[in-house]
DNA sequence: TCCGTTGTTCGTACATGTACATTACAATGT
DNA sequence: ACATTGTAATGTACATGTACGAACAACGGA
């Protein structure tokens, strides 16, 4: 659409196969839409494109991979809506993103699941698939949001550190809810704000240090 | 061992089954142990104990159920290994239990995973095998710890909403260090007291009131 | 132009979870 | 003692994920 440029026999290659591949995706997203995360198979897939079964792991790994497709412009999408609205107060601002990144959490609970509940049990460490930071646009806004309020004096301490914890509390709490429903937690959304108030609380009576003391990793 | 009382006929079918599925049991913790999760298989845990592969089904309503079981009784073992070492100063007594909980949950992730980690998808209302705090004497526990701290005047509010969010804390914690270890926490022992220590500040800081002020369960 | 290389497509086969139906058998009532 | 009935055990069958490798087309260098 946009770089012809020298469009060798590589790259109409490659845009075929992206093509495609964005096809599957968009067929497998009306069948998880139709039939649910269940309905999702790959025999299911192919037929709707019109290909063999076993031609749709040319484009996917496996399984797993389509439903992380899936997730991945789910969150993509949330993070756009994240971005454009944004209070200037960057306290609020940081509030109103925790709502919301929880709300789509409980709105979507198949994705939340996938991304933040499952192992990424294909480390193959030279693919960099596994870092949620990379792989999240959410996180990357959260970072800037709590900078904004470091930079406002509202909390010290270390950044990533304090994302870190936020993120780690905000977590706990939506995959609860989503896990356990029947739990009595009573309103969820007042719980939620319960909750996030008691973090806040927690990160500005006790300002956390940098991570990673004493550590390599490996 | 201990009731003869009339031993009916009914009364020895039972036995026999609770006894065949124990020993159902054990095969399965063996074969996890030796190979993994992804190791046990219904046809390969029945040829272990020279059952039919379709037998199991007798015992254990599906996979799922025999991997809970597992886990329950990794769980039971944990909360009597708690209920031993406990100290006397309440606040000490909750640090240490979190403490413990934690590194239980990453010693034995996969026990973790199914128990907190997964849907109980098989949400039948008559059973009540959906209530983590029924289903985990951990969670019981958890409750007398705060119970006490709140006896001592440590802390105030409402200890249902209290131990929840501390559960809920603690598991995100928990739960992203078992699903992320790639992700820069840094030293996962230091990451753990940390999150503990900003979750009890904020918990002090900010007394929380009891849950479900306006809502009916459906 | 021609041949080796490389990547795409897909048929076959296997392991797995599990739904359904059938059989063997023991407990129970008459 | 015999028929009935409920339950345990099993065999068969199907849908699924995916590993393996063959057939084939496109491509690049001689």
């Amino acid at each position: 659409m946009s770089k012809p440029k020298s469009m060798s026999a590589q790259d109409r290659r490659e845009r075929q196969k992206a093509e495609v591949r964005a096809e599957l995706l968009a067929a497998a997203h009306e069948l998880v839409r139709e039939e649910g995360y269940e309905g999702l198979t790959i025999r299911k897939l192919a037929k709707r494109v019109g290909y063999a079964p076993m031609s749709v792991y040319s484009y996917f790994a496996d399984k797993h991979a389509i439903l992380h497709a899936i997730a991945d412009d789910a969150f993509e999408s949330l993070a756009r809506r994240l971005e454009a609205q944004a209070p200037k107060e960057p306290l609020a601002a940081l509030r109103k993103m925790m709502t919301e990144y929880a709300a789509f959490g409980l709105e979507n609970p198949n994705e939340y699941r996938t991304v933040f509940m499952t192992d990424d049990h294909t480390h193959d460490p030279g693919q960099s698939i596994a870092e949620p930071e990379k792989r999240n646009p959410a996180l990357q806004l959260l970072l800037k949001r709590v900078q904004a309020c470091m930079d406002a004096g509202i909390f010290q301490g270390d950044v990533h550190a304090f994302a870190t914890l936020l993120w780690s509390f905000g977590h706990g709490t939506v995959s609860l809810l989503i896990t356990f429903p029947h739990y009595p937690f009573g309103d969820r959304q007042k719980f939620l704000e319960m909750s996030m108030d008691v973090a806040l609380a927690g990160l500005k009576a006790h300002p956390v240090g940098p991570l990673t003391p004493p550590e390599e990793r490996c």
